[in-house]
DNA sequence: AGCACGCCGACT
DNA sequence: GTCGGCGTGCTC
């Protein structure tokens, strides 16, 4: 007898759905949420599929659990994502589904409300209480209590007599309403003009992908409200993904400016029970707006009609564990399929959005001015083959007159310097041993306040020892070039008297410390910032009025194909910190090298050209454009089988036809979280079936012992 | 992700 | 002898 079957995909590790027997008379639809049995237990699961067949040998659905089921349109995205990401069916869906945390026990609310009884005994502890109640409003019964000025226990004995009845109170939304006419519109002609684009694309047929690109300070941000205030006006949702750490109250304030309302968030510290009445609210539609880190990307939105990506050049929205992803690229994707329009925002786009661009598949709206007639800073190099450093010193002598200028007027410089620590290699004077990373082969960095080698690969950290570990020579050890720290060393002899303060990713004291750092800085309580890449993006300062960076080719010559491009980012990045407030800002840069394309386009101003030219190096060098090159990560728990596969697969493996493998990318050997690492990167010949050459080619692969995976990052617009 | 099964070391 | 370590593999 044929009946019904349901082909459920569990969240786990599993490639297909598994096929359940429907128990007649349990009404159950696609995308239903369902407990099946699995093994030995109960899981919950999706049903991804319903069909008519023979089902006597199958075990049965257990029962239909209430909460968001799954659309359509979110079951072809999830199918898509492990699709093109190689992952799991079932690690696809875990992505999405929250279910409620068993631990926690529901915590209702309940409200007291006085009744006509009268208590048996009248105290004047009771008393009160009454005389508190008697407005009538529904309140806690601890807020009630602590109205009254007398104890839980005098509210207790009111219940149980009758005098006062309980209700279950009704819980807080989770988020406010957004209003989009509540705030401030007043935008600058050029804001104006990118934001009625955004806003008249929303409306098309089939909307667009679109780049918005704008100078660091030229209000990006006011422009894509708008396109959020249009789609809260229409009753539709709208995602706006950032960096996890660009989710600052400051970004938050800024949109309760606006709408008078903070957006709800979602993050990896969202948890519990918050996290789970925010997801329902998202499912049904009752939250408009979302700001959240790439993981929000994953959630069932019910009407979603714009996804921002901000800073959409950002590498934080690769996902490089579980199921590698880059959300920007499934940004793209979830808009098409949810009929939405996208805007990657940046004030240094990727090359590959650029492409796309070029190609046609994005539309690129431009903000070429800074807000409030402000101007972008000047940016001059110093060319250090000619102007002469002492010896031990790393700042020039006209670098060091400018921060001189600059704090006699009053005004803030910022020394960058991508290195965190004191000096990134020590070695001992007396026998040359260079000191190491034991587990990967990296220089330990010397962090002299912390006092201690440090790896920055892996994080290794050992005590600086007293004596060589080589030779055993006392005080032999010799720091070679510059950190951060060594710098604020220089910068305190020279300037013995100015505030100076050290930021990096490892500063002591966390992030909390840091916040008030960085306020602190912005309202002028500081001279002179030394800092790594941390300073490079979001705090605004508005005193800061110079920024040096103390060796701009750090990272120009590190084999990963996207230096430059990435050196060119942070660059243009961190000396847009100059001149954002009342004064004008500039910039130098000291080099080695002033005629590379990266810091010529810098100083030039001209982002444009760098582009082209770097395409253009990209080719001429074999890397293809973008849409066809694809990275594939090798790892696996020991450092033989990592790499005995990435060379298998790199020489040994024929590669499918069309498909070139150029080599290992980035750092070709990385220990990340216990595993070892290996990136190679890949070209293939056409874009089509790039996915397909890549899953038959890994099937010939020779199986190496091992748990090794491999994941794929490409351009998606060439699979849709 | 769980959970069972299985094959080797130190214990009542 | 067996308790338990975690390596490997399966779950409709």
């Amino acid at each position: 007898m044929a009946s019904k079957i349901a082909d459920v995909l569990i969240p786990l590790a599993l490639d297909t759905a598994y096929s359940y027997a429907v128990p007649d008379g349990l009404a159950l639809e696609e995308g239903d949420v369902v407990q099946v049995p699995l093994a030995t237990r109960e899981v919950a699961g999706v049903v991804w599929a319903l069909r008519e067949g023979q089902g006597a040998n199958f075990k049965k659905v257990t029962g239909v659990l209430e909460g968001p089921n799954l659309s359509p349109r979110m079951r072809k995205f999830l199918d898509w994502v492990s699709w093109y990401t190689l992952a799991p069916k079932g690690s696809a869906l875990a992505m999405s589904l929250k279910f409620p945390d068993p631990d926690r026990t529901e915590v209702v609310r309940v409200g007291v409300k006085l009744t006509e009884n009268l208590p048996r005994r009248m105290t004047p502890a009771r008393q009160k209480v009454i005389e508190a109640a008697r407005d009538g409003i529904v309140r806690l019964k601890s807020e009630l209590a602590h109205a009254a000025g007398v104890s839980n226990g005098v509210v207790d004995g009111l219940i149980d007599e009758g005098v006062l009845e309980t209700l279950a109170l009704l819980q807080e939304p989770v988020a406010g309403l957004p209003d989009p006419a509540f705030g401030d519109t007043t935008l600058s002609d050029g804001q104006d003009n990118a934001a009625k684009e955004l806003v008249a694309a929303m409306g098309e047929e089939h909307p667009p992908v679109i780049l918005l690109e704008g100078v660091t300070g030229s209000g990006k941000t006011e422009v894509y409200f708008e396109a959020v205030a249009e789609a809260v006006r229409q009753g539709k949702q709208a995602l706006i993904l950032m960096p996890e750490i660009a989710l600052t109250a400051q970004f938050l304030d800024r949109f309760a400016t606006r709408f008078g309302v903070k957006p709800a968030t979602w993050h990896s510290g969202v948890t519990g029970r918050k996290r789970e009445r925010l997801y329902a609210a998202i499912a049904s539609g009752e939250v408009k707006v979302i700001a959240g880190a790439r993981s929000a990307l994953f959630l069932p939105y019910h009407d979603l009609s714009l996804i921002v990506v901000d800073e959409e050049h950002e590498t934080a929205y690769k996902q490089d564990d579980g199921v590698h992803y880059h959300a920007r690229d499934m940004a793209v994707v979830r808009g098409k399929i949810e009929n939405a329009m996208v805007v990657l925002a940046s004030a240094t786009p990727s090359i590959e959005s650029r492409v796309n661009v070029e190609r046609g598949r994005y539309r690129h709206v431009k903000l070429p001015e800074r807000f409030g007639g402000r101007s972008m800073p000047q940016i001059r190099s110093i060319d250090l083959r000619r102007e002469q450093i002492p010896k031990g010193r790393w700042l020039s002598p006209s670098l060091v007159s400018s921060v001189e200028e600059t704090v006699a007027r009053g005004e803030q410089a910022l020394l960058f310097l991508n290195r965190r620590g004191y000096a990134p290699l020590t070695l001992c004077r007396a026998c040359a041993h260079r000191y190491e990373c034991p587990n990967c082969s990296a220089w330990l960095v010397e962090h002299r306040f912390r006092r201690s080698l440090v790896c920055h690969h892996c994080g290794h950290v050992e005590r600086t020892p007293q004596a060589c570990v080589e030779c055993g020579s006392l005080d032999s050890l010799v720091p070679c070039g510059p950190g951060v720290e060594r710098i604020a060393e220089e910068v305190t002899e020279l300037f013995p008297d100015k505030r100076t303060i050290v930021l990096s990713s490892d500063f002591p004291g966390g992030t909390e410390r840091l916040r008030t750092e960085l306020a602190a800085i912005a309202a002028g309580e500081v001279d002179i910032v030394i800092g790594t890449q941390l300073v490079a993006k979001g705090h605004n300062f508005p005193l800061m009025t110079l920024v040096g960076v103390l060796d701009a080719d750090i990272g120009l010559t590190s084999g990963d194909p996207r230096a430059a491009e990435r050196t060119f980012q942070m660059l243009q990045q961190v000396t847009g910190r100059a001149g954002r407030g009342e004064k004008p800002g500039r910039a130098l840069v000291q080099t080695w090298q002033p005629d590379h394309p990266v810091i010529a386009a810098l100083v030039s101003g001209d982002a444009e050209r760098f582009y082209e030219e770097e395409t253009r190096v990209r080719e001429m060098a074999g890397l293809p454009p973008f849409g066809r090159l694809a990275s594939l990560i090798v790892s696996a728990e020991e450092r033989e089988v990592a790499e005995a596969h990435a060379r298998a697969m790199a020489m040994v493996t024929e590669p499918p036809p069309g498909v070139m493998v150029l080599g290992p990318a980035e750092a070709p050997l990385a220990l990340i979280r216990g595993r070892y690492r290996y990136r190679l990167l890949v070209k293939t010949e056409r874009e089509v079936d790039l996915q397909a050459y890549l899953r038959s080619w890994l099937s010939r692969c020779p199986k190496v012992r091992g748990n090794t995976r491999v994941s794929i990052d490409v351009d998606p617009q060439s699979f849709l």
